[in-house]
DNA sequence: AGTGGCACCTGTGTGC
DNA sequence: TGCACACAGGTGCCAC
C-alpha cells in the first residue's frame, strides 16, 4: 500500500490529534503483524506524545516514555476516530487519547509493523531504520548521490530505486512512474544509468512523490488517510496500471513485465534503455 | 557485498 | 456455484 505520500499524508492526518496530547490506554490485538506486539507499549500510558515523525515509510511517535514505530506494510492505515467507536475486522492496534480520540491502526494482510522503543534508546537508531538511504524530498538526495550510489548495481534499476538502501519511500508505483518521467527503460542496469539521467531521475523523484502528497497520495484499492478520504494522485499516473494503453506521451501501448516479483508498466518506444 | 527467491497475510478478480 | 490461481501499494531473511 502505502509508499512515501501516502506514510506523508498519514502523517498529517494524525499529528494534529496526537501531539501534545496525552495517551489514556494502548491497546493491541493477539494477532501478531510482522512480529508480535511488545507489551512495553502499554507503558505508554500517561505520556504526552512530543511529535509524530516520518523516516521513509516509517511513523515515528515520540513522547517521553518511549518511542512507537509505525510501519503500514501493503494495507495498514491510520484512523482518527470517537473513541467510542466500534473496533471493525483488522483493527488491531489502538491509541486512546485524552481529547475524546482514539487513533486505530487497521490492516488486513498485516504486513504492517509496531514496534516499541525504550525512553534511553534513539528510535533512529532502530534495526529497521539504521541503515535507510537518504530522504528523497531532502538535499542529499540528488543526481550525484544517486548516480554514485547506482554504480555499484548491476541489476535493473527499477528493483534498485525500490532498494531502501538506495533511497527509501520509493515502492512499486512511483517506481514506475518516475522512470517513465525520466524516460529510463526498467531494465537498463543500474550502474549503466549516466549521471545527467540520473540528476533528471533525482528531480523527478522528488517533483512526482511532492506533487502525490499534495494530493493526498494514490489510493489504488484501499488506501485512505486518516479521515478516511482517499488520494488523487491516481488520476496522475501516466503507466502504473495501464498495460495495454496508449502511452500518454507517444502513444505507443504501455508493457507490464515482471521484475523482482513486482509488476513494472512502461513506454518501450520513449524509455531508452542503457548498458 | 550484491542479488534472487521466498515468506509473511487476506481479499478480490478471473477463468474453468 | 465452486474451486484454483494470480495478483495486490512492502520488507526481511535466506542461500548463493
Amino acid at each position: 500500500m502505502p509508499e512515501l505520500p501516502e506514510v506523508e499524508v498519514t502523517r498529517r492526518g494524525v499529528a494534529p490529534y496526537l501531539e501534545h496530547c496525552r495517551v489514556q490506554q494502548v491497546e493491541f490485538d493477539e494477532y501478531s503483524l510482522r512480529e508480535p506486539f511488545d507489551p512495553r507499549l502499554t507503558s505508554l500510558a500517561g505520556a504526552v506524545i512530543d511529535a509524530v515523525q516520518r523516516r521513509g515509510k516509517y511513523l515515528l511517535i515520540r513522547s517521553a516514555k518511549g518511542s512507537i514505530i509505525i510501519h503500514l506494510g501493503m494495507t495498514g492505515h491510520l484512523k482518527v476516530l470517537p473513541e467510542d467507536s466500534p473496533v471493525v475486522k483488522h483493527d488491531h492496534f489502538a491509541l486512546y487519547l485524552d481529547n475524546g480520540k482514539v487513533i486505530r491502526l487497521n490492516d488486513m494482510r498485516r504486513f504492517g509493523l509496531v514496534r516499541f522503543v525504550p525512553p534511553e534508546l534513539d528510535p533512529l537508531e532502530d534495526k529497521h531504520l539504521k541503515d535507510l538511504g537518504p530522504e528523497p524530498l531532502e538535499d542529499g538526495f540528488d543526481g550525484s548521490y544517486l548516480h554514485t550510489r547506482l554504480k555499484r548495481v548491476k541489476g535493473a534499476i527499477k528493483p534498485a530505486l525500490m532498494n531502501s538502501a538506495v533511497v527509501v519511500g520509493v515502492g512499486n508505483i512511483y517506481a514506475s512512474e518516475s522512470l517513465f518521467a525520466a524516460r529510463i527503460h526498467p531494465e537498463s542496469p543500474a550502474c549503466a544509468v549516466p549521471e545527467d539521467k540520473c540528476a533528471e531521475l533525482a528531480a523527478v523523484i522528488k517533483e512526482t512523490l511532492a506533487r502525490s502528497i499534495e494530493q493526498g497520495g494514490t489510493t489504488i484499492r484501499d488506501f485512505s488517510g486518516a479521515d478516511g478520504k482517499p488520494g488523487y494522485f491516481v488520476q496522475n499516473l501516466q503507466v502504473y496500471g495501464h498495460a495495454g494503453k496508449p502511452c500518454p506521451r507517444c502513444g505507443s501501448e504501455i508493457l507490464k513485465i515482471v521484475q523482482g516479483q513486482r509488476s513494472t508498466f512502461f513506454c518501450p518506444h520513449c524509455q531508452q534503455r542503457y548498458g
